[in-house]
DNA sequence: GTCTATATCTCGATAGAC
DNA sequence: GTCTATCGAGATATAGAC
């Protein structure tokens, strides 16, 4: 499980390896569950190498979160900029969220799950990025709801409902499972946009996935 | 913070209290991040007095998600019980789910939360226990899919998708809080049941909520 | 930039008196 | 059933050589 000796040429750094490192074991054990000694030996490195990089365990968690965080807003901010339809950055804001989830799906989950192991102004903080990124599909469903497009509704809560249901695809979701990304993402839209009641829209395609996999 | 003498008749035993103040631990710092130190504290005993009650950190938190996990499975499944319609019975479910959560707040997180923290026999038993739940549900939507009540849909991620949401709940639900628990149960089901857009069902009463809070 | 070595503390758990 | 006392392991973090 340890590093081995380099050979190719634009291997990562030893920093690097850190981070990838703790956001492995964070991932799966979580801050609390991981030890900076468990991250030293995944490293392949002595304990006190890990603070050449970080400070302290909590700013190896604060740098994985932030960056997690700034990360998944610039890639929903971007993937909807260029839009102006309320429905069409709904689902491009959801396929964002949740592909960010596949592809960067640790970091997310650690994004997601460790609030709670900070303190201070590092929470504070990183409550900031959520609250700002929470902010951007706010802002979609109130644009849409005053465009007429969607139905008035508590505009906090149908937030929450939909990040609710798509963050906790970071919960079960494997690079090799059973459902393409596109299709989770499209089945997910579908409820959020017509629910999943066959008598209200008679005129909903009765859409099958192909059996494609990723 | 710690016990104080009993004057009335009905105090929680010690062994109540040891479960108690661990769930109540566990659901703000969570499992590695709450230590058995931290506990005998909170009950106001020594740390060896708790093993009296448990034989292990391992079995406390087993204790707790167990009980959790069967009285959130014993509510669902009563609620449902005598009601033959899928659409009610979704509607009943959810509310049950989301009820639990807001009066079981603490160890409903937990059971919710600590799946990581198990080993073993333990995870395997915690997980069954989970499937079951999440079988309730998938079997509602399966009877809706065959009924015609609910669209086709890939009905294990359609029960994903709606879990996801509610239990979500348990992550920002505040008792005192700005919304009534009515409120926020109708409020999903109307997003589960038809989605949120406007125009597929233009004849969608404008619910809006009173200003009551419970 | 990585090592060896260690300081200081807290962890889960147990022995045994009362 | 609760206490005092303690064990051995593992925690975060640092000092200082190379």
């Amino acid at each position: 499980m340890a590093r081995s000796k380099s050979v190719a040429s634009n291997d990562p750094s030893t920093g690097e390896l850190v981070y990838s490192c703790a956001v492995d074991l964070m991932y799966e054990r979580g801050f609390h569950g991981t030890s900076m000694r468990d991250v030293a030996r995944s490293v392949g490195v002595q304990m006190s190498t890990l603070y050449h990089y970080f400070p302290s365990k909590q700013d190896l968690l604060m740098s994985i979160m932030t960056t997690a965080m700034e990360a998944m807003t610039d890639r929903v901010t971007e993937a909807i900029a260029e839009i102006d339809d309320p429905r069409e950055q709904l689902k491009t804001a959801v396929h964002a969220h949740i592909t960010f989830h596949a592809d960067q799906l640790k970091e997310a989950v650690v994004a997601d799950t460790e609030l709670r192991s900070l303190e201070g102004d590092d929470l504070k903080s990183i409550i900031a990025l959520r609250d700002r990124y929470e902010g951007i599909f706010r802002a979609i469903i109130d644009s849409g709801q005053r465009a007429g497009e969607f139905r008035p509704s508590d505009s906090k809560l149908t937030t929450r409902a939909i990040l609710g249901a798509i963050t906790d695809v970071g919960n079960w979701y494997r690079p090799r499972g059973r459902l393409a990304l596109d299709a989770i993402s499209t089945e997910y839209l579908d409820i959020f946009m017509s629910g999943i009641n066959a008598t209200t829209s008679a005129a909903a395609p009765v859409r099958r996935r192909s059996t494609t996999r990723r």
